[in-house]
DNA sequence: GTCTATAGGAAGATAGAC
DNA sequence: GTCTATCTTCCTATAGAC
């Protein structure tokens, strides 16, 4: 059996393996982005070897494309499991535009539900901070394209799954964004510490305050 | 006098060449990332050597937060012009909270003008972009705090001199955070090409498309 | 104030053994 | 499937001349 000093890692498969480095590279890339991350770091969360990281996905950048897909997939599924629940519990065909017009953030029932989605994807921790050092990269040739793609799905299934018209769609994608802003600031970090921080983290995670504030003391107690 | 293909550069004053230094800096930190921009691609930018840079500013990190500082002045003067010049109109000395529900994101007339000047810095190349990635580095010991206090501080100027509740304040930052992820991600550059992409930077950007999309091109072309 | 030269140190990738 | 050793490239920072 293996003990924790063994130098040589437990052969397992590689699909495994994969899915291993993966989310250990989701983590890093997301405390550090693409450039900040190293490969060695990501072996070392992931407990093997810095060469075998590279040869596995034949390249760091194929590894975070590699990361990039899995956190779109899983954004992806989380959000169309939560539409076709939504539909299942007989949602309101089409709410009139005209009324539609709620204090903050307009949408919803199911902007909510896809809101909790989305604030539930936390507990993945690099999720989310992937997706949005993704988004700040617009202009590399390879990982750009990959990100916009991503990004644009989403928008459609806001507009065509969820119902959303351009102005709802744009208001959740903010909220979002917002969102995932506060998580690369550590923001919740500072929640009981500054008057301002507290404010601001309790009214943007008001359904998920605990979630949130566990997992961002996880990563702080890490670093 | 200094001709294009002199290798040495004009002998200038420290602050302007200070100034021109963050200018460049901005711009690349704001393309690539604290680490993906390297401090040669700065002073090419800059037309200078790289030893120069680092002098200046003693290294690389103090030049990143040189440029942070510089764009979270910038943006806190606009804010600050915006605001005083809405009071100085006679601002509609407090809005009846019941009746400040608008269609798409609350906040009335001094969210439009603080709206305004917001996407006006889009003008400022890099400056939002560095904000942003800034904004993604909470977990660095240096840059983090930093960048911190700058999004609190705008923040609290939202709630204390515009007057906007916790939750206006929290939707214009979530407005401001997608402008940032568009820019980030080059969407602009989709326009036209992409049918999604050209509904949500139409709808995003409405009052400033024309300026957005040329910047967005400047850039597209350098790279 | 500005440069050239270069030291010193990562970091990504490859070779090859087990 | 996994590692050790190492090549090579690139980058920050320093030294020192002009």
């Amino acid at each position: 059996m293996s003990s924790v000093t063994d130098k040589i890692s437990e052969r397992i498969p590689s699909a495994e393996r994969r899915e291993q480095i993966l989310e250990a590279a989701s983590r890093v890339f997301g405390e550090r982005g693409y450039f900040g991350a190293t490969t060695d770091q990501i072996a070392k969360e992931a407990g093997i070897s810095q060469p075998y990281v590279v040869r596995m996905f034949g390249g760091k950048e194929n590894l975070f494309v590699g990361v990039l897909t899995r956190s779109l997939d899983r954004l992806l599924v989380a959000f169309t499991e939560a539409i076709a629940q939504w539909k299942a519990e007989g949602s309101p065909a089409a709410v009139d535009p005209a009324s539609d017009v709620t204090p903050s953030g307009a949408h919803g029932e199911i902007g909510r539900r896809l809101g909790l989605a989305y604030v539930n994807l936390i507990e993945d921790r690099g999720l989310l901070l992937s997706l949005m050092q993704a988004f700040s990269m617009g202009q590399d040739p390879t990982i750009g394209g990959k990100a916009r793609d991503g990004f644009l799905t989403i928008y459609r299934l806001l507009r065509s799954e969820a119902g959303f018209t351009p102005e709802e769609a744009r208001s959740f994608l903010a909220e979002g964004m917002l969102l995932n802003t506060l998580l690369g600031l550590r923001l919740p970090d500072e929640y009981g510490k500054d008057d301002a921080a507290t404010e601001l983290v309790e009214c943007t995670f008001r359904t998920k305050l605990q979630l949130v504030l566990e997992v961002s003391g996880d990563e702080g107690a890490r670093a």
